[in-house]
DNA sequence: TGTACATCAGTGAACGCGCGTTCACTGATGTAC
DNA sequence: TGTACATCAGTGAACGCGCGTTCACTGATGTAC
């Protein structure tokens, strides 16, 4: 906040928001290196001076939403007191980011096959589509304590993420078949029931 | 099987064919009119005249896609005497469907936000991205008879769903994270759970 | 503080490739009598 | 059964558009002394 941005670092923002706000009004296929240019006002040059290709911009802005999905959501788990509270913590904060943050929300779901990720994926940074590997490590303790059931890792977090994440996804296509704040009380709920011992 | 494929039928059935072939090796960016056609030994003119665009036939493709998988869920759940095995049969099913058929999962995961399914849906036929819009009528029964909480219907569906769909896309991008034969045994029973009144 | 130089950031015209689509045409199949 | 005609199916060269990318250049910022 009080560090000022370099230029560089400023263009580089203007060309996120831009990138967002394309794939936000033209979707997949409107998404091109000019109308990102156009939109942002930033230069082709510029464009490629800071990301080297489209795919390179797109795998920043993939990630960028990924890493806020993944801090607000891993964060408010962390904070909670007890598995069960962690669990409606992580889904209640999970549908809040996707009805505050819906292009985000959009374009982190639209990405999951997306070439650029397999290209630009750094497996290093945990960068993987629908995928939220840690949190099964966070779930952890808790199975230990046998608050949650011994489960495998990927279908522990299969049935915590799976309802959460089609919900939303749900929400996006269709909007008006979801209420996201009953979704967000049934599912911490019901969730829970599904991963106890 | 006894009727004899006339020589149109034949045409589109090996376009389709190719198309998915094309589409589980280039994936999304290799899916090209030029590519499907060389692929399948039919000339560029005779997909335009069967398909009218590219959009036409993948969307053509999805809907065959996703009519075999809603076939063969909803088969088995059908069969099914109580809400315990229909719930069981169905994550068997599709997760079944995903191994034996992951060219055509793939292919109708990855089309989930792509553009021919906005212009070329016909929702008359239920042709809509990762929605089982039929899911719950179908669940509707056992919700009355007091086996399966009552829920708004998507949420019901989510729950049931959700888990499914997610081990199946994550068994599709790193396959040796999710053993299906397991997750089939261990989901059926916690999705069961969840839905209970 | 001022000057010289190096590096970083930004510009936009130009290019070539490959994409989806068209179209004038030929060949095969079905129908009428 | 045979012939004439209409309709359906298939062909592939050609076209134009818009995409991602390059590049020679200018301007801004940082560093050394």
């Amino acid at each position: 906040m009080a560090m000022k941005q370099s230029r560089g670092e400023i263009t580089v923002e203007r060309l996120l928001a831009a990138a967002l706000q394309v794939y936000a009004a033209e979707g997949q296929a409107g998404f091109t290196v000019h109308a990102i240019t156009s939109a942002s006002g930033v230069s082709l040059g510029s464009l490629y001076h800071h990301f080297g290709s489209v795919d390179g911009l797109a795998a920043a802005l993939y990630s960028r939403c990924l890493e806020r999905q993944y801090g607000e959501v891993l964060t408010a788990f962390g904070r909670a007191r007890s598995a069960r509270t962690g669990i409606r913590a992580l889904v209640t904060t999970y549908l809040r980011f996707t009805r505050e943050n819906p292009e985000m929300a959009r374009f982190l779901h639209g990405s999951a096959y997306s070439s650029y990720l397999a290209v630009h994926a750094d497996p290093a940074r945990g960068i993987e589509p629908d995928h939220f590997p840690r949190v099964a490590d966070h779930l952890r303790p808790w199975v230990e304590a046998g608050e949650i059931a011994a489960l495998p890792d990927a279908l522990l977090e299969v049935l915590v993420v799976g309802p959460v994440a089609v919900a939303a996804h749900r929400w996006l296509a269709t909007p008006q078949d979801i209420d996201l704040t009953e979704a967000a009380r049934v599912l911490s709920d019901r969730i829970w029931r599904s991963i106890q011992p």
